[in-house]
DNA sequence: TTATATTATGAGACTCATTCTCATTAATAA
DNA sequence: TTATTAATGAGAATGAGTCTCATAATATAA
């Protein structure tokens, strides 16, 4: 299923209109392993002479982040990143705190842990935040 | 050692002056288990008759955050949560998407494997945040 | 204690990411 | 096509948190 495809099923799906700008912003997102904030997708398409609107942005990924087409990550800095969901396996993050490289990881003993914890509570896991925060190899060597 | 010893030592430390609005600041996030934001712990002081205005409010918690007396809860909602860390062992959060109520767990085979994780990737653990979203059992239950 | 030096506080201006408003434009339904 | 309705753009508004600077309070020296 091509990038559009999936993009215009999950519009239909929500009964929201597939537009020029939802392509572009989606495209911008999901062609990149990045892990970048609102405004950097904002100006990667203003500088490819796409005129998507800040609003508009913000607004696309809401929809994507909804659909699961995309992750949005809180790294407490104030700025949300936002990363592509396709093709891609559950893991959480390594955060350096130093020169803020993002690193994937995904353990199943945690993974099944949490799931305990939170059933030993009787409650329901919705979704969970683990975030590593370290001092990468590079920054460690200095 | 005493609410106004600890604070009075970690000043003294910093070479910061031990101030009235600093020992209530500190007063009442030492006397409450809550999960409060910084607005919650301005009012309540004003709705004490004390009036330290909601600057100091901030300035004093960075200083206690730093300082190890306070633990600051970032949950992506845009308001930071702030817990006294006195008598209290290291442990995570269950948040309710739903009625917003925290409670703590604290796993040692999830806190080990963070380390090994990270020991993989030869970096340095400095801090984490593991925080499970859940639906909690009064919620649930409806 | 009293004077002096220096830090802390308060009030409100400011910042910055994000959300909202509303007039205009574009996509879908008829 | 046209009518209907949703989406967009521009910039105003919001809100948590930070900063400024004149004033007040604390620590230091005498």
């Amino acid at each position: 299923m091509s990038s559009s495809d999936i993009l215009k099923k999950a519009l239909r799906k929500e009964g929201l209109r597939y537009t020029h700008q939802r392509q572009v912003v989606w495209d911008e997102l999901s062609g990149s392993d990045e892990h970048r904030d609102a405004e950097e997708i904002y100006l990667a398409l203003y500088n490819s002479g796409l005129n998507v609107s800040r609003a508009t942005v913000y607004r696309t990924i809401d929809v994507l982040v909804k659909n699961n087409l995309v992750r949005k990550l809180e790294l407490g800095d104030g700025r949300a990143r936002y990363e592509h969901k396709m093709d891609t396996a559950h893991h959480d993050h390594l955060i350096c705190v130093q020169c803020g490289k993002i690193e994937e990881f995904m353990d199943n003993v945690i993974e099944n842990r949490q799931e305990e914890i939170v059933e030993n509570f009787g409650y329901k896991l919705i979704r969970h935040i683990h975030q590593l925060f370290v001092i990468c190899d590079e920054c460690g060597a200095k």
